[in-house]
DNA sequence: TGCCGTCTGTGCGGTGGTGCACATAATTCA
DNA sequence: TGAATTATGTGCACCACCGCACAGACGGCA
């Protein structure tokens, strides 16, 4: 909302000591990033990676058939190029913007130096948060493929929702229902259909490419597991400020806040237990 | 086939130089993991890193419902347990013996002191390998994001025949068609329908928990492209040795070879070159 | 040899999502 | 102000996959 533009709006360089934060800061760059607008394509090399703030980007892959899905998606918690300190320069998929917002860029070259200087024996600041933020983006990549394996387009919906909405300064989001589809990777009838549904129970309200959050906790109870798992694994691996940035009640009278003993129904860590796949529903 | 053992049957290992091979080969200790050994739970600390050489160890969720999905797969050419130098140390999915086998495991602190000691200001050759093995678990797992969302049982099932076969000494698997399944994340009925239609075309051969790979050229035309994106990513992005162990034809008549040029339909709009002028109002 | 447990194959109704066609509402623009 | 454009809502036939029920087939073992 404020005019006003800091790098820190960042959660990665916010958490940067001094002395990192120093040496990176000239080199920052702010840039605006409008709705659609691609940072790398598929197998396309970096020249910078980026630092949103208010902006998110996905993560997208188009198959041979032209269809789309998205891999996971990146706002203010994250970064966009993590090949460049990986090594691999460049990936199968696509960075778009989903939301219009800024970024903070920075020539790959400046990023590939900082993560390997960590001089001395002990390695960087730098390297230490983005490698706990690659973990997290894997965790959301797995939920991903879990979500798309077994979840409704209704419960996708909503997960998909809460996790831009986490990312995003209001209760807004700027995008019309054939973009959620292409990221979701389903036709734009089924979203409208879902959001229909999401709409009549008062949950959020649409209006030409404007999505309004109106009952979080009634997202959070039609969402799947997947969101508390991904964001629950954010709050968890990620430094300081919560990834949602409008204060909120944060809704966990009915969310299991103690998750994390799941398992333990289907296998036991001898062995011989394969993951059996008992009733659905 | 030999009974000869050596970690160098693991790629990460084999690429090590001498000296920090020799570091770590003290502490490697050859372990044999049996089908369905869980190497890590649900949310578990390692006390252990485990490096494949002829096992396949799968990455799994369970979801609430106790519905399962593969988030990707490790053999030969991996780790299991990448948290442990991402700092998270813990994971939502869970580890299992995929196809049973052999691995070298390293003590967790062991290789996080590796991994971080880098001498001088050149990050250590370990460190490198695991980063861009990173990499190539993520194109992995967005792959199976993808593949969940557009392709069919019969595509999925010649993806994961292939790319386990690929990590196998022999033209043979080792397991029933109910454990596919659950790594697939479907039916076990829609496994024997596909498997039943592959078999009819002469393509493999199964036996109450043997499946035997007759054609792989055949196997590579009825999958999806996602075997193939996975593969040229793991040949691109990992050293030394093709992740395929048998000596087999190539096939790569019929197959595009050159890939890269897909992206463009969606979205357009110039690279965000051009700074916000909207730096400071 | 015959039994039994496990693995594989098959049929059938049900359902969630698809692909298409088209109606209606909001926004832009002439 | 009206027309063109874009976004959303709806109906319908279709299909892949699901859930269930059950039949055969193979292998181990007494």
């Amino acid at each position: 909302m404020p005019d006003s533009h800091s790098p820190r709006q960042n959660n990665i360089l916010a958490a940067l000591p001094a002395a990192e934060y120093e040496r990176l800061s000239p080199h920052l760059e702010l840039v605006q990033l409008p709705l659609s607008n691609v940072l790398y394509e598929s197998g396309g090399e970096l020249r910078y990676v980026y630092f949103p703030t208010t902006a998110v980007v996905s993560l997208v892959y188009i198959t041979d058939e032209g269809e789309s899905a998205e891999i996971a998606g990146v706002g203010n918690e994250g970064i966009i190029g993590f090949t460049v300190f990986t090594g691999g320069e460049t990936m199968p998929n696509m960075a778009v913007v989903r939301c219009a917002g800024h970024a903070y860029r920075l020539k790959s070259q400046v990023l590939k130096d900082e993560f390997n200087r960590g001089g001395g024996r002990r390695s960087g600041a730098l390297q230490k948060l983005l490698l706990r933020y690659m973990q997290a983006l894997i965790t959301q990549m797995s939920q991903t493929a879990v979500c798309n394996r077994h979840h409704s387009v209704e419960q996708q919906l909503c997960r998909w929702l809460l996790l831009s909405l986490d990312r995003s300064p209001s209760n807004e989001l700027t995008l019309t229902q054939e973009l959620i589809a292409s990221m979701i990777g389903v036709r734009r009838e089924s979203i409208t259909e879902a959001a229909g549904k999401l709409q009549r129970a008062g949950l959020i309200s649409c209006l030409r490419g404007h999505i309004i959050m109106l009952d979080r906790c009634g997202l959070q109870k039609r969402a799947c597991e997947c969101y508390q798992v991904v964001k629950a694994e954010f709050d968890r691996l990620l430094p300081g400020v919560d990834a949602t940035q409008v204060v909120e009640p944060p809704c966990n009278d009915h969310l299991a806040a103690s998750r994390g003993e799941k398992r333990a129904t289907a296998s036991h860590s001898s062995n011989a237990n394969s993951p059996s796949r008992s009733s659905r529903g």
